[in-house]
DNA sequence: CCTTAGCACTCCCTCGGCTTGAGTGCTAAC
DNA sequence: GTTAGCACTCAAGCCGAGGGAGTGCTAAGG
């Protein structure tokens, strides 16, 4: 089957997407022809559909029913027929300023972009907090809490920080922990975890044992699981009529919650390159619990530095153009501000590599 | 009306509940007597149960259908009836363990918590990470990024960390910072954000600017707003037949995802005295959004030093009984991690005021 | 006076049958 | 290739009857 559609089976296609996204109920021959004016009877129409069923892009729940776009139908929409759009000029302009705000405060960015994203494209937003491709040593601290018990407070690259306590054998003042941390600090600044473990055989005893504690807590830095994942807007989403029976909700649930299953669709989906966003159309046959949803997901950051991911989940039956683009638009915005802690000064960067705006 | 009930009420509530909890239906006089082996006929179990009905406790959906507690007949219950219990040693012993393995790592404080919160209860929990009533300085590093961008790491006492960014007016090299830090370390430990403002005008521009920024961030920390929540188990709840229809599944949500409401809700439960558990059923009359389930909350920390608040979440048809065991449990061995961190060094501790097992 | 057997009554739930109407697929004419 | 016309299909809504769980009441028995 020549899977090339006519101008008109592409128009028909992505009318019923159109009509089905915000009616949310399986569109007719007549309705089309009605609702946008065709100068082709209904009957024409229908014909179309049968043979766009046919190729698999719609489907109907039953034979009195008008037609609903399948996930292929979807996909064939997403790729080919939606002409690539930005949000509307004053609506980038707000939110451009929302995240100049918040600039200086890490906290805030992570639920800045899930909220716009929820908002913009009434669905749920997620994302992970940027974390170091590979970790490389900043700056340690040692505090002492009280008798035996340290607090260790390791910065890395990027600004991520990771605290953790620590026992010592024997009491230890603080003058000699600082004492520690300097020398420390001298001699792993800009090293990675693996670097970190061999130097730390050279190390008097205290030194050592931290060296050691320090390179494994920057491999789990690395790692998703040790990061903050935000969410915002699941409240609209599972308002939503397809999530309504609970088995729906369940996979969008369960990426909330558990790291290691977004883990694992992120890593199906999102190579580890910055900038292309990507999408995921009913779980594409890999994630039987994501049927209901699409995600629209992309990651942000300075590629090989620093990166997360963020993105939005919609049932099937979403906006794709303008989460697409509000999506890529909120990625460039955290990538710029990644880069500003990571890579340049601020105001002193040639405009051409920024991306917002 | 005299509200005091007879022994026999009493019993009848209970067992209402009970039933009620485990078969998600109205119960009949004859269920109740069938299956409890009660030496009384069902008609005299409709008359307590008209009387119960009277004083308000029990109620039922239609004439002939059997009874359900109300939230009045839940609260009876739960103040009046639940004989105090603890959970089964063996679980008890297991979950402390689960603690003490990660006592190191507050990162995995919080997920820990209302995992096994979620489990036990097959409920959703959540908690909020443990912040200090009144934020102390325990700590200051500058750390220059490049230009004039500098990343601050402030330390509190109890081990918070806050980040942020800051634009100097011009750049200032790394031993300049670090110069300011000591001295700043040297001036503000233990001082409280108002104190720091005060020192703040006797200091020069740089260290000014700094300590302003840091009392700002210090406020910030003692609010909740600025606190990482985390949940669990939502999965579960939201599967639970009387959230299906989305409507009261928007309250349970709403705590998750706007810190302004869930602090509203601990707020008004939830005095800042650690340690007793509170419960609000049905909202309250306060919160209309929670009208289907019921919150199991409690503080947990050191008073005055550090405290967060954990609970569980489940509709009101829910096993008090163990949910108040153990989210009194679980809150008493975060309180012991906050207790080691704040207060005391491992193991120098009079075991008396300590309060898991 | 409390308890209980007996009984009429209520009202939800389920099921089959009926109707309605939107929408299709096909055919034949243009 | 397009379109009008038409028979056909099938979910959804609307009855009405039957079943059944459970009540409230009354009257008898301790």
């Amino acid at each position: 089957m020549s899977s090339t559609l006519s101008a008109r089976q592409k128009l028909v296609l992505s009318l019923v997407i159109r009509e089905y996204v915000q009616s949310k109920m399986p569109v007719g021959s007549q309705t089309l022809v009605d609702r946008y004016g065709l100068n082709i009877s209904s009957a024409t129409v229908r014909n179309e559909m049968a043979y766009l069923e046919e190729l698999g892009y719609l489907t109907h729940p039953h034979t009195s029913a008008g037609r609903t776009p399948t996930d292929r139908g979807y996909r064939y929409f997403v790729e080919r027929l939606l002409q690539e759009t930005e949000l509307p000029a004053a609506e980038r302009r707000t939110i451009a300023h929302q995240f100049q705000q918040v600039r200086r405060d890490f906290d805030e960015w992570m639920p800045l972009a899930t909220s716009v994203l929820a908002r913009t494209t009434s669905g749920a937003a997620l994302a992970t907090a940027p974390r170091p491709t590979r970790a490389r040593y900043r700056h340690l601290e040692l505090i002492s809490t009280q008798g035996r018990l340290v607090l260790l407070v390791l910065v890395l690259h990027g600004g991520a920080v990771r605290q953790q306590l620590l026992t010592l054998p024997e009491a230890v003042s603080q003058e000699d922990l600082s004492t520690a941390a300097t020398r420390l600090n001298r001699l792993c600044a800009g090293l990675t975890a693996d670097e970190i473990e061999v130097q730390s055989s050279s190390l008097p005893a205290l030194e050592a044992d931290v060296a050691l504690l320090i390179a494994s807590a920057m491999k789990r830095a690395s790692s998703i699981a040790a990061d903050e994942v935000v969410h915002d807007g699941l409240r609209e989403l599972l308002q939503e009529p397809e999530f309504s029976t609970g088995t729906e909700s369940r996979g969008v649930l369960r990426m909330v919650e558990e790291r290691s299953f977004l883990e694992a669709v992120l890593s199906d989906t999102l190579g580890p390159t910055v900038g292309s966003v990507r999408v995921m159309i009913g779980g594409e046959g890999r994630f039987d619990e994501l049927q209901a949803c699409s995600l629209i997901l992309s990651r942000y950051g300075v590629a090989d530095l620093s990166t997360g991911a963020l993105g939005v989940v919609g049932p099937t039956r979403m906006g794709y153009g303008r989460a697409i683009s509000a999506v890529r638009f909120v990625a460039g915005l955290l990538s710029d501000l990644v880069y500003d802690v990571y890579v340049a000064g601020t105001g002193s960067l040639p405009s051409t590599t920024r991306r917002s705006l």
